[in-house]
DNA sequence: GTGAAAGCGCTAACAA
DNA sequence: TTGTTAGCGCTTTCAC
């Protein structure tokens, strides 16, 4: 049998035997612990021995074996992101944030879905640790059914939660006010002349979805207006699409339905569109998030704005601290939110 | 100075110290190569030993050290992605195909952005190809400055290309006919009494765009169809609605506006919308893609429908030949590609 | 500033 | 079936 070099000269032409530090060392005439140091900028090495180094690295194509190196430091610099789902383009947002806001600190992302299952989830995080990750990023896909396992490994690495955050433990924890952002759109729905209001959401199953129920509910007897549903089913288009045909199905309309998330608020519209019903003349609609394609619908959606990049570099900060110091008390910060009003709670 | 678990037990109040495969070995009384060989599954073991290791790894919270693993069998049983945006829906329902089927093949999935940026492109390989990934999954970010860095990871590891190349190699590709796609758009337009017809797309920079360009102009001159210009920015939103903008300003509009990808026809959808052009009556519109966003615009958008989840699966198979055998010749597939026709081109 | 040597945690030979 | 042994490639004392 062939050697996997072997094997590569035969399909690319190219003999590529892996090479290792100890052919540059060979090369360059230097201990390997020279090149290391060298290469790696560690600790000082004298001008022209850098110089031989250098040129023997690049001569030879080393890029070294990370893995090794990873072993040897018990560091991989690599931070797990586990997110509910990655097509949902808040996630998409707040993982792209993220990866920016690693790099800055010199560490690399790895990305996992747990397409909001908890027994996925915890394969993933299983998985991450057994990875060497140093630290984690996560949104747990589920108030208490992820608990178990974000506990777990929040006890083997830093761990912080975005977004969402599960019951019952301390870690750090980034997202934004829920109950804030619930009385900015009350609010201004009130203002608009809303007097009854629908919730359209997830089954409560994580904090946010709570968080955001309970504020909504809230504000609404606080400014005197009407709540005659809560519809819970998951984020999702299909759900937005749903709920509003049980709404048009009941018979009339509140003045607002209210939506956890964008992409419910995305599948209300488009309903209402089919159904000949008007918005916001007949009823004014409202999202949560301010994804990309909440200026495109039809109309452009009233929602709130999360600021992801700040919930992301925050995030990085708190994990960055962790790692450096794990004795760190666990941090809770609620990030403002703002209301972007658009065509479908206005003329 | 404290040691990295003893912080933690003072953060958490939990003490873990790492348990290596030696501790599950001294708690089951038996030597670390058949702690090895019980948890992996590789060879047989004795049924009580087996039983005596998987308690005594349960109790510890053994989880297993994936680097030290990875390094002594030269495998990390990851595949390293490289897509030009994450924010993309094509691309992130690319992602979550080939993610699902790697899951499959028991790989796991490294993903990287390179935010169409050939520079940071090279920085994302030579990390992937650093941190030993099995194989690698790009879509290049460009066609001619990407092709020395993926050229030189191909020849470090198995690589496959997926929906764009880049020229001057080899390597397994696997994509969607771009010609046979353009000629189902144009077919479908001339079928609706299209006499002219403009291109929407992105400055010539890869294979696909090249592709599509070309399939346009071919199969619009072989229908009679006008072209009076085509339009080159990038694939984005702002530039469909920049393009539009210039065909409102220069006055008689075309019969229809053939957009490269969805997210340009959405910013065309957008600023029609707004300047009071009808679409349909007024002018046609199509994508290309089929992003989940193009049912939701106004008015629905006609588009080409990518089969992501068949290039995902026929990548994964093509990567996991390679991994196998290294010498395989190259493959190229164009899957065929279908039209959704929505009210943007239709009553 | 540099080299020799030890060893990170694991698994693949090789013996027994 | 099981244990012993030898490293995978790298970084880091510890000497010099």
């Amino acid at each position: 049998m062939m050697s996997p070099a072997a094997q590569r000269w035969a399909r690319t032409g190219v003999a590529v035997a892996r090479v290792t530090i100890r052919d540059v060392a060979d090369l360059a005439g230097v201990s390997t612990a020279t090149v290391s140091r060298a290469l790696s900028g560690a600790k000082p090495v004298s001008p022209p021995v850098l110089e031989q180094v250098t040129r023997a690295a690049a001569d030879l194509g080393y890029s070294g074996n990370g893995i090794a190196s990873a072993l040897r430091r018990s560091r991989t610099d690599t931070v797990g992101m586990v997110v509910p789902s990655i097509a949902n383009p808040f996630f998409t947002a707040l993982v792209e944030s993220v990866e920016h806001a690693l790099q800055a600190a010199g560490l690399q992302l790895f990305l996992c879905s747990s397409r909001s299952d908890p027994a996925l989830e915890a394969q993933r995080l299983r998985s991450l640790v057994a990875r060497q990750v140093d630290g984690i990023v996560i949104s747990p896909a589920h108030g208490t059914a992820s608990a178990d396992a974000v506990a777990w490994a929040a006890g083997q690495l830093p761990l912080v939660q975005v977004d969402r955050y599960v019951g019952g433990m301390s870690s750090d924890w980034v997202g934004v006010d829920d109950d804030a952002a619930l009385r900015l759109v009350l609010e201004h729905l009130a203002g608009r002349g809303a007097r009854s209001a629908v919730f359209v959401s997830s089954t409560m199953t994580n904090s946010s979805t709570e968080l955001r129920v309970a504020g909504f509910t809230t504000h609404a007897a606080r400014l005197g207006i009407a709540v005659p549903d809560v519809l819970l089913g998951d984020y999702s288009i299909d759900w937005g699409r749903e709920a509003t045909g049980r709404l048009l199905a009941a018979g009339d309309l509140p003045d607002a339905v209210v939506c956890a998330d964008d992409l419910i608020a995305l599948g209300v519209l488009q309903t209402c569109a089919e159904a000949g019903v008007v918005v916001p003349r007949d009823v004014l609609v409202t999202g949560f998030d301010d994804i990309p394609y909440s200026a495109l619908s039809n109309p452009p959606l009233t929602t709130v704005h999360q600021p992801q990049d700040q919930i992301a570099v925050e995030a990085v900060r708190l994990l960055s601290a962790a790692l450096e110091d794990p004795t760190g008390i666990p941090a809770r910060h609620a990030l403002t939110p703002s209301l972007v009003v658009r065509a479908s709670t206005s003329r």
